[in-house]
This record gives C-alpha cells, sequence and structure tokens, in this order.
DNA sequence: CGTCGTAAGCTTACGTCGTAAGCAAGAGTG
DNA sequence: CACTCTTGCTTACGACGTAAGCTTACGACG
C-alpha cells in the first residue's frame, strides 16, 4: 500500500491548478485532471475548494500577484510605463489568463491591492480623483485589449514579414487593397509589422500628463 | 406528419445560432438546443457547418457586419471615433461576442472589410503606414479591452454611486485607503464614476494626430 | 483501552456537451 | 424503373462538472 501523503490544501489545489493551466491552457484544466495531477480523485478536491470557478478564480488571482506593484517613489509616468510592461509581460508568460482575467468579474486581493496602489501613484502625482480613475481605466483597457490581440495573433514575431508575404496575394485578389498594400510593405521590411505595446502606452501617458496639467493649471 | 418545411441552410443556421446567443449568452448557443430552435435534431446541423467552432466564427462575422464603416470622405478624426463608438455600441449590443471575437483568431470577411476601410481613412488623412498600422492597433486594443472591461464590470450604471455606498467601508477595513476614497468620492456624487468610452477615445486621437503632425511635418 | 466525532478521500451516478458513424427517405435524372 | 445525391435522423462514445452517500484513519475523551 502507498506511504499516505501529505494531506491537500487549498493552497496546494491552487497551485497545481496553476501549473496545470500554464502546461497546457484551460482546456487541460479539469476537475479529473487536476486531481490526478495530486495523486487524487476528483471529487476529493471539492473538500478544498467550492467548485471550478473558485479554482479560475483563485489562479487568476495568483497571476494578478505576479504583476509588480508600482512604485509610488518613482516617477509617475515611467512608475506607470512599467506598470502596463510588466502586466503584458506576466500575462503573456500566463496565456490562458487574459481571456478569464477579462471575462469574469475579478475581485481577488491581488487585483484589489494592485489598483490601490495605481490609484496611490496617480494621486501622488497630482491627479484629481476622476481623472486618477479615467486614467487607470485607460491605461488597463489597452493594457489587457493589446494583451489578448496579441496572443490571439496567428503569428509569432519572428516569422511575421515571411507570412505577409505569403498571404499578400491573397489579400489583394479579395478586395481588400489597403490591407494588402501593408501587408507588401510589412513583407518588404519598410515597416517592422507586430508594433510593441510601448507605442500605445506613451500614447495614453503622454496625452495623461497633458490633462493632468490643463486641470492643475487652469 | 409535419408539413414538410423550407430546408435549412447555412446562413439560417447562422442567423438562428446569432439569436439564440443574443437570447441567452454563449452558455446557451449549443448545438442541440440550436437544432431544436430550428425544429432539427442537433446533428443535422452537420450538414451545413462543420463543426461548432464554424458556428462561432460564423456569428462573431455577423456583428462584425454589423459595424458601421468609417466614411473615408468625413474628417478622419470624427470618423475614427464614430468608429470606435459604434464598435463598443455594437458589441454591447450582444454582450457574449467580446470574449469571443477577441479569444479566437477571427479573419471573416466582415473583419477584413473593417480594417481595411480604417486603414483607407488613416491613409488619406496622410498618415504613414507605419503609423496607420500602429493607430488602428491601439484604437482597437482600446475599444475591444474597454468594452470587455464594461461589460464584465458587475455594477450597471445607474446603481454605481449607491453600490459604491455600500461598498465603501468593505474596502476601507481591508487595507485598500485609495480605492475606498474614490468610491467615496463616487458615493457622494463627487465624480461620476463609470468613465464613457469618449474619454480614452479622444485621448488616442489626440495623441495620433500630435504623432501625425511630427510626422508630415519634420 | 474502547468509543466516537470529524475530516479526507473514494465511489457511483446523473445530466450535459460535441460529434463520429451509419441509416432512411425523398428528389431528381437517366 | 433504377440510380445517385441531398437532407435529416438514430445511436453511441468519451469527455465534462458535480450531487449524494460511503469508507477509512486519527485524535480526544471517558
Amino acid at each position: 500500500m502507498p506511504t499516505s501523503r501529505a494531506p491537500l490544501n487549498t493552497r496546494r489545489v491552487l497551485q497545481a491548478a496553476l501549473e496545470l493551466a500554464d502546461s497546457g491552457g484551460t482546456d487541460k484544466l479539469t476537475m479529473r485532471h487536476l486531481g490526478r495531477e495530486l495523486g487524487v480523485e476528483a471529487m476529493s478536491l471539492y473538500r478544498h475548494v467550492a467548485n471550478k470557478d473558485a479554482v479560475l478564480d483563485g489562479i487568476i488571482d495568483l497571476v494578478v500577484s505576479e504583476i509588480d506593484l508600482p512604485d509610488s517613489r518613482e516617477d509617475w509616468k515611467s512608475a506607470m510605463r512599467r506598470r502596463g510592461e510588466t502586466a503584458h509581460r506576466v500575462l503573456t508568460r500566463h496565456p490562458w489568463a487574459p481571456p478569464l482575467l477579462m471575462s469574469r468579474t475579478n475581485t481577488g486581493p491581488a487585483m484589489l491591492r494592485y489598483i490601490d496602489y495605481t490609484l496611490g501613484v496617480l494621486r501622488g502625482a497630482g491627479f484629481s480623483w476622476r481623472l486618477a480613475d479615467h486614467a487607470w481605466n485607460t491605461m488597463d483597457s489597452f493594457v489587457y485589449g493589446y494583451t489578448l490581440r496579441r496572443l490571439t495573433f496567428p503569428v509569432a514575431q519572428a516569422d511575421y514579414a515571411e507570412t505577409a508575404a505569403a498571404h499578400a496575394h491573397l489579400l489583394a485578389g479579395g478586395g481588400f487593397p489597403h490591407m494588402a498594400e501593408l501587408t507588401r510593405q510589412v513583407a518588404e521590411g519598410r515597416h517592422p509589422g507586430d508594433p510593441d505595446i510601448t507605442f500605445g502606452l506613451d500614447l495614453i501617458l503622454d496625452g495623461l500628463e497633458r490633462l493632468r496639467d490643463a486641470e492643475t493649471r487652469p
């Protein structure tokens, strides 16, 4: 008979669920599979976890807790820029996470803390409550949206130009002249395609700075 | 015995699927349910549709086709603003759509047409290929991200202040001082909360305009 | 030492899902 | 009439989440 194993607990279940999701996406994350991974039957998990939704909420908050909190001592703009970049990086490390993060209400402790720090940074930089609220909502809408689009994008960055070349004629014949031309530009290496996140991040941050200045010195 | 019905076809299947999703979200959209709606067994649908993924791709493209194409005769900025607003409105009409739209690769004809028109407007306004590509990607990341966040948001607009009031003490006790204060501001009606999409839209459009001007007159 | 409550895990079972495989019944067409 | 083709139906399989109840082991207490 097998040596008795250490008893399960909620933390270990969530940890295993996170690893399972990382290794094979949300599809692989089933209660039966998760049980097998922990050497336990599926139904035994329900001793430590209310149901599957609780597992999902749990691992999302684990992911969010990986994002660096913005440092309120730093210049607000670079703090916010880094906030966006690291969020993007973390979410890219866990490609299964963004769809979950965005399609279900998330109010885990890590998420609340993350938002709270952000508001602190913005308030410290002289933003009004109204503008600070707009600011982080705009930033996050963009960052999450950008990350999700990027993950969905069918082509890896490396093959971008190559794939573009292969598809150019298809688009041209189909009555999409501008896309065809853009694709050609990418294929010829005249424009890198695959815009990185700093473009949009800086665009938004510059805009926010101008609005804050207009607000404080009317 | 029932009078013989008109034979099915792909269009009718997709139309029924769209109605089903609109009436009860993605959960209600199962092959069996869809069949029942059309007076047919589930397996019969596979004569007109490759599999369920094809149904999902199909109804997403139907939704995208509802979005107004930007008019290239109009001023680029208001054309793009309206583009974002109508996209937001259409996606809000079909709340099940954004998660699907963003979590699967979509290259249906309506989507391609939509992007092609957009590129046309931007090019007509003097944007370089590089900047035009950045521009629409930034816009769409924001619009989709914003819409998805809004749909996920637990509180309807009307009750916003009321709900904020109910939660304020909870946040204050939990070590989230800035969120608590922001919530209080909303509760007291000093800040509307619930930012609408035009804030971010105008922020991005103004930024893009500046970049284009810097590009054309160096 | 025996008893017994409690916690942890197991077993079985139900209803649902997408869909593979093959069958049946009609509509043209020669 | 026989034929193919189209359309839809039937049955079945292997997932899934989870409700309900059962077993087993261990610690507290008499």
